[in-house]
RNA sequence: GUGGGUGUAGCUCAGUUGGUUAGAGCGCCUGGUUGUGGCCCAGGAGGUCGCGGGUUCAAAUCUCGUCACUCACCCCA
């Protein structure tokens, strides 16, 4: 059995699973096309610099959790960590003509290799969307609009949207220094992580839940009051956007994203109850520049974890999606009966209905037990006397009702059904 | 990478202070006279007790190791 186990962090997912993957899926598509995003699919492994230069080389994910390997040309790839990084490298690749505007969603595979636990896979999925290019300060709020526009078609009620600027790309040096500043001076009361990310990374005390570094972390200086006037006006005017939009956020000045290429509006979605993991979606207006590129590439965007938007469903009670089942189970009594339905049921299969049969050529009674339990509708019967009669004897599975009909008006008979 | 919990039938799990043929429920198969599912009844198939050492007359049970799953830390979706 551990032999036919996937690898850790990795799942199977079978069809009564995939029914619930549809419908992150289809919402998707659905509530992104109205706001004029198009499906882009890019590969799952890139280029290592891609990510490294994107997300920022001093990150957790570039540091420890990006799988990658060379291949047999010397390359130095890597399983896409994040789905942006891929997305803007094949934006700027196709060419995005000056002042034009891209927007694209992707949804697909992702690898970071971490310990597993609830809501977090070595290969998971995520859904995601990028406005790229010439991105008005208007996008902001409407993909933020967008993202809880598709949380609340999936039924997942009782999550928060906190918000939060980390200002533009010259706020980030002085921001840093004034926490740093403000860190330090209190390092010896502080726990053990958050003095190691004094040097490694800042912001990330902002996050941390230990009791003596809370009271620390409150009394910080705020990021949003060390902003550039203009980068806090900014912030007002995203907010002053989502009011007008009617949508609820919580401002989190203590919200921090993994990768480097934020800038301004980072926003993120909360749930709690699936286990440690509270993130359902992430997200803000980034800037990346890649070689050979004069400019940075200025795009806005989110990514939600599917296995965590399902997990949540799960924790709101939304009801299971059903699996497809047979239109029509088709029963036979003796060898030629079987013949006939054997050919009848491609012949109804041609005509667009999914047809469930028992091939073993049992008995009557487990026929009639799969039939129930494959939740076909309808069954159809035919015996001897039916194939000499040239009709077969349909029966409502719900009603017990049953009535012949002749072959040849079955299939019209079956679709109006 | 660091810790905790758990590995017994396809699934969910019992298994008493180590004791010989390892159990239940669900599921599956076959029947309950002629060609009718769900309910009920009877019978049946199915297990290297994760794997490998050790202690013992005897190990699913104790011990060590290992692997896997899982939860949490870290970090993130």
């Amino acid at each position: 059995m551990a032999k036919t186990a996937p690898i850790p962090g990795t799942s199977d997912i079978f069809a009564d699973e995939v029914a619930e993957w549809r419908v992150l899926e289809d919402t998707a598509r659905s509530i992104f096309s109205r706001y004029g995003y198009g499906e882009l699919r890019t590969p799952v492994f890139e280029r290592t610099e891609v990510f490294t230069r994107s997300l920022g080389d001093e990150t957790d994910v570039v540091q420890k959790e990006m799988y990658s390997f060379e291949d047999r040309g010397g390359r130095n790839l890597t399983l896409r960590p994040e789905g942006t990084a891929g997305v803007m490298r094949a934006l700027v690749n196709a060419g995005i003509p000056q002042g034009d505007e891209r927007r694209v969603y992707y949804q697909g595979p992702m690898f970071r290799g971490e310990r597993p636990a609830a809501g977090r896979k070595r290969q998971f999925h995520q859904v995601g969307v990028e406005a790229v290019g010439k991105v008005a300060a208007g996008i902001d709020a409407e993909c933020i609009a967008m993202l809880m526009h598709y949380m609340e078609d999936l039924e997942i009620t009782g999550c928060k949207l906190l918000l939060n600027s980390r200002g533009s790309a010259e706020d980030r040096a002085p921001v840093a220094a004034a926490l740093h500043d403000y860190f330090a001076a209190h390092s010896d009361e502080m726990c053990d992580d958050c003095q190691r990310r004094l040097e490694t990374n800042v912001s990330r005390i902002m996050d941390c839940k230990t009791e003596g570094c809370r009271g620390i972390i409150d009394q910080a200086p705020g990021v949003l009051e060390l902003l550039k006037p203009e980068s806090a006006d900014y912030f007002a005017a995203v907010c002053a956007d989502l009011d007008r939009l009617g949508i609820a956020y919580e401002i989190d000045p203590r919200l921090v994203r993994g990768l480097d290429y934020y800038v301004h509006t980072v926003f993120e979605v909360v749930f709690d109850g699936i286990g440690a993991q509270t993130a359902l979606a992430g997200g803000g207006r980034y800037e990346i520049t890649f070689p050979g590129q004069k400019r940075p590439v200025l795009g806005v965007g989110f990514a939600a974890g599917m296995e965590r938007l399902l997990l949540a469903r799960e924790a709101c009670k939304v009801p299971a999606a059903s699996v497809d089942q047979p239109d029509v189970f088709l029963v036979s009594l003796g060898d030629d009966a079987f013949d006939a339905n054997f050919a009848l049921a491609q012949q109804l299969r041609r005509n667009g209905l999914a047809v469930g049969m028992d091939l073993e050529r049992r008995g009557m009674k487990p026929q009639m037990r799969a039939a129930g339990k494959s939740g076909a509708p309808y069954t159809v019967i035919r015996g001897e006397q039916e194939l000499t009669d040239g009709v077969a004897v349909v029966k409502n599975m719900e009603t017990g009702d049953q009535q012949p009909v002749p072959v040849t008006d079955l299939a019209a008979v079956l679709s109006t059904n």
